[in-house]
RNA sequence: GAGCCGCUAGCUCAGUCGGUAGAGCACCUGACUUUUAAUCAGGUGGUCGUUGGUUCGAUCCCAACGCGGCUCACCA
């Protein structure tokens, strides 16, 4: 048995008296009529009308109390926001009143009033009648510092959503984008589907996965890393335009920028390419930013951003060029290369891959220095398995990842669909990983088959949702636009 | 996985050069019928993250562990 604080013994024994008194502390035939947007939406403007103008009932959590004796006025929250109400025993009745006393900040209330304007100007309810819809057995944290604890935020999201109107609207605006994007596709004529979760072959991506089993079926199965190899299995059916908005998993580690599950929007589109899907990025960020922002210049960590378009395009080399300090010759000869990368502090094997070298190089000198968006192009074939090698160059395919704030935010190219060079591609890096890549890809025969029927000329892209998201709300970490984000087991 | 920092009342935080703790808000009692972090008076509330060690005595010093944060590693 659980001691439990004076304080919640209190709010316990006002349970008990209600239930003795024949109260039902949890009531559930009370039917809000408005929100407090609603409200406020009406006379939110208006200097002076008529008390009894109309009648109001409203539901939502007291927040806050002030108590004058005969009267008080609370603070009352619903899902649309804020309004106070002025309850006064004369309106409501002696009875109703002495009930109302009882009433803690964190209980859940009925209201039916009528809007009027205080002396000090607020807009309020003028209760005619109050009632308790929930009994809260906590107290809520403190007024005026709110909760700032960052363990309990994450672990107890539903009062951080309570206290910290900034992390709802954090959370609201994520809902936004993701409309706005499900809104874009869609208008663009591409179809949304759902493919595994639970794959029996992790492909799609560079990355250790989380391993279940099926007892039925008595088989290993992986939480997918990607959707990519089953959604262009569906371009080979012919659903020519496809997306899911979805989670991804990966058994890697946690920090700022990841959580072991996030959300990915990834889509294919035949007849495209990587140059195209450009384009298409830009008018897609720039759509959901005025839409949700109503700019295309915002800030985000310190750093001001603009979507203003064009969006700056490097390739790789380029960016190592403008932001490293090497020069070309050195960049093309691997053994110089190499030293350099060394004198960075890298800590590199002597037998890494040129194509693996020059992305090591890139992510230390150019990556955390692109703030504003930028594409960068021309990835090594060798870091590339699923991509379209590029018809002058077989070294490097045709792909970009879209950098905004120092981040990866999207990865995108040109598909692979010749069945026999991607077989090769799946060979070379299951060789990778007999020696001891644990994140090289698995050999996918089915996905070769698909290709087999034929893959029409394709272009796919992956956009991270959450650090979309991160962007769009100035937030510093992956965990505060998740609603419940990875933390390890809770201890007494 | 490594380093650094943190963990004290429901919340936000002080503090104890080692002698078992304070404030504000919240809560309880009383006053107050237009407040805005309402006000005034009085009060309740703590195994100071856990377990060991040192000590006459530990919330404080030491160690291990747990949880969290940051940085790094990891992360196409």
């Amino acid at each position: 048995m659980e001691e439990l604080s004076e304080l919640l013994l209190q709010r316990r024994r006002k349970v008990d008296a209600l239930w003795e008194a024949g109260v039902n502390p949890y009531p559930n035939d009370f039917k809000p009529q408005h929100t407090s947007a609603e409200v406020i939406a009406a006379y939110g403007d208006k200097e002076q009308f008529d008390a009894g103008d109309e009648q109001y009932v409203v539901a939502g959590r007291i927040l806050a109390r002030r108590s004058f004796g005969k009267a008080a006025f609370i603070q009352l929250q619903d899902r649309k926001g804020r309004i106070q109400v002025y309850v006064k025993k004369d309106d409501i009745g002696a009875e109703a009143f002495e009930a109302f006393e009882s009433f803690d900040i964190g209980d859940i209330v009925g209201i039916e009033g009528f809007p009027f304007r205080t002396k000090t100007g607020e807009l309020s309810l003028h209760a005619k009648q109050v009632r308790l819809l929930v009994k809260s057995l906590h107290p809520l944290p403190e007024k005026f510092h709110g909760l700032t604890d960052l363990e309990t935020r994450y672990r107890q999201r539903y009062v951080d959503l309570i206290v910290n109107p900034e992390s709802r609207d954090v959370f609201i605006k994520r809902s936004r984008i993701v409309n706005l994007i499900r809104g874009f596709m869609a208008g663009r004529d591409f179809l949304e589907v759902e493919t595994p979760m639970m794959q029996p072959i992790p492909g799609g991506a560079a990355a250790r996965p989380f391993v279940t089993h099926h007892n039925a079926l008595d088989m290993q199965l992986f939480l997918r890393i990607a959707p990519e190899l089953y959604l262009k299995r569906l371009v080979v059916g012919g659903l020519e335009r496809v997306f899911e908005i979805n989670r991804n998993f990966r058994n890697e580690g946690i920090s700022v920028r990841h959580n072991p599950e996030f959300t990915m929007m990834e889509f294919y589109q035949a007849y495209a390419t990587y140059e195209e899907l450009m384009d298409f990025t830009e008018e897609l960020f720039c759509h959901v930013a005025q839409e949700v922002l109503g700019t295309l210049d915002f800030n985000c960590q310190g750093n001001g951003i603009s979507f203003k378009r064009p969006w700056k395009r490097l390739t790789v080399r380029e960016a190592i060029l403008e932001y490293g300090d090497i020069d070309a010759m050195q960049l093309n000869d691997r053994d110089l290369a190499l030293a350099y990368a060394r004198s960075l502090g890298l800590d590199l094997s002597q037998d890494i891959g040129y194509g693996k070298l020059i992305m090591e190089i890139f992510e230390e000198v150019a990556e955390h220095k692109l703030i504003q968006p930028t594409f960068i192009t021309a990835y090594p074939t060798e870091v590339s398995p699923l991509s379209r090698k590029n018809d002058h160059d077989p070294d490097i395919v045709d792909r970009f990842e879209l950098i905004i704030g120092g981040r990866e935010i999207a990865n995108a190219f040109s598909e692979l669909n010749d069945p026999v060079d991607q077989k090769e591609r799946f060979l070379s890096q299951v060789a990778e990983k007999n020696k001891g890549d644990e994140e090289a890809h698995y050999m996918d025969e089915d996905y070769v088959r698909a290709l087999e029927y034929g893959l029409p000329p394709t272009a796919g892209e992956g956009i991270g949702i959450d650090r979309l998201v991160m962007l769009l709300t100035d937030s510093a970490s992956i965990r505060d636009v998740i609603l419940f984000p990875q933390l390890r087991k809770e201890t007494k």
